[in-house]
DNA sequence: TCAAAAGTGTTGCAGGTACACCCATGA
DNA sequence: TCATGGGTGTACCTGCAACACTTTTGA
């Protein structure tokens, strides 16, 4: 996790406090007794939500990582999380995080899977329920339209960056492992939904649709054969527009159709 | 959940208490502050794992559920769960809860999925990471070998029953979503995986095999399809063995071939 | 006229589906 | 000899993979 529950724009951290911080405030969280480092007393375990944000840059996939500044793991990147408040859903924790992190709403969001090792965290029992997001790059908010961005200020500012899934830094806890097991997720549900197209803005070309499907599975793909079974399955149609750039033929753009039959 | 968390092998609640309980053992459990019924008033929410349990009986899929003793959903069936211990791992806590339940121990087990509906249990915020099990028939306990077994003693005894997944009575919390959710997920990875395997003996036939397939997708299958596909795959050796059962031809024995490439 | 990306068809193969009859056994 | 489940083969169709050249545009 990387956002703090309590700060509405802010730190990279949760509320569990370091080892030897011993501030009101982070008494008040349970799950947690004072103890060296790695000590293992708690009662019960505290719940995070972290969030695995994807989008397409420069033609490759890009996950959008924040940069630690406390222990543990201190200047190694991590997935924006956060703390599970009482009163809201899981998938309503993982949009909070969103928001914050890329500061976007209404974008496909799934549950990927929970990690729950009790080692996971030096500092505490945290049980993280990991969700991934598809961005579209064309919806992306200034702040992150470049490599790196900074959401908050002072004191809590936070550095985000956006990193190729095939190139990526050296990762705090088990995110590496989240990772990795996202894009074998997501590798997976392109066979037989439409996750594709949550990358892509509302109108593109089928090249920039290919390059989706080859940046998820990172080996080429016929032309040919991709277009012949994109445009069988009837769930693209065609529209009036057409895309130029550089100084060659202009593309043709599509739209998705959500009211042809099947996918997801 | 079901089974508590402090009783080895008892009574189907956990350690959170009806709404006008207030022994002191109750009270040690965070998570949950005095109140009415439906009052929300927790900081953090407290982690269960439920497990889905399935073995093929009379070859039709079944799922175990526990008859609830207490409220909520008094008398109601519902999934064996447990919260989770500060030092164990999700999956260990899953194993647990299935060894209490089925007797079981090194069986197929799988995450499923994380729900965190705020209001899911009307007594406290309970965030539960739900594991399907897949059982084979022949290796149940003798307790577990009717339709009906009971686990634990006086007043943690608790009632335990086999129902079809296709005709599963009222069930407690959103257990019915669960079931629904682990049968899509099954189907699911019947078609790329070998999960199918796991619910039958070592030693199986053919048409056993197929019994799991058409239970598990709800639909029958042509014989000799089935047959030259399970076959050409080369996952399947042939054994020495045959089974005779009733009047007829008795039928040839085959053994996973662990070794055969793909699959999981 | 050149560079750069868009666009387009055919063929072979593999795998899925539909479909009906004989075999081995015990009662 | 009968009832019961075990066991087998062919023909069609669909979908996927391999493969190379022409078109359109701006510089």
């Amino acid at each position: 996790m990387a956002l703090t529950d309590d700060d509405p724009r802010a730190s990279d951290e949760p509320a569990v406090p370091a080892p030897h911080a011993d501030t009101a405030r982070e008494r008040t969280h349970i799950g947690w007794r004072p103890g060296a480092p790695g000590e293992q007393s708690y009662e019960h375990p505290l719940v995070a939500v972290d969030v695995v944000i994807l989008t397409m840059r420069r033609r490759r996939l890009e996950a959008l990582l924040i940069k630690r500044r406390r222990w543990p793991y201190e200047g190694l990147r991590a997935l924006p999380g956060s703390f599970v408040r009482g009163d809201e859903s899981l998938e309503d924790a993982a949009r909070r995080v969103l928001e914050r992190a890329a500061g976007v709403r209404d974008v496909y969001l799934e549950q990927l899977y929970t990690f729950g090792d009790p080692q996971r965290d030096p500092r505490a029992r945290v049980i993280t329920v990991v969700y991934y997001a598809l961005l579209r790059a064309d919806a992306l908010p200034a702040a992150l339209a470049g490599s790196t961005g900074v959401i908050g200020s002072g004191e809590d500012a936070a550095e985000l960056t956006w990193f190729p899934v095939d190139a990526l830094p050296p990762l705090a806890f088990d995110h590496a492992e989240i990772l990795r097991y996202t894009l074998q997720r997501l590798r997976g549900k392109l066979e037989y939904t439409r996750i594709g197209f949550q990358l892509l803005a509302p109108e593109f070309t089928l090249s920039e649709l290919q390059e989706v499907y080859e940046a998820i599975l990172s080996r080429t793909l016929d032309k040919r054969n991709f277009r012949k079974k994109v445009l069988s399955t009837g769930i693209l149609e065609p529209t009036a527009h057409t895309r130029k750039s550089g100084q060659h033929r202009p593309a043709a753009l599509y739209r998705f159709n959500p009211h042809a039959d099947s996918g997801a």
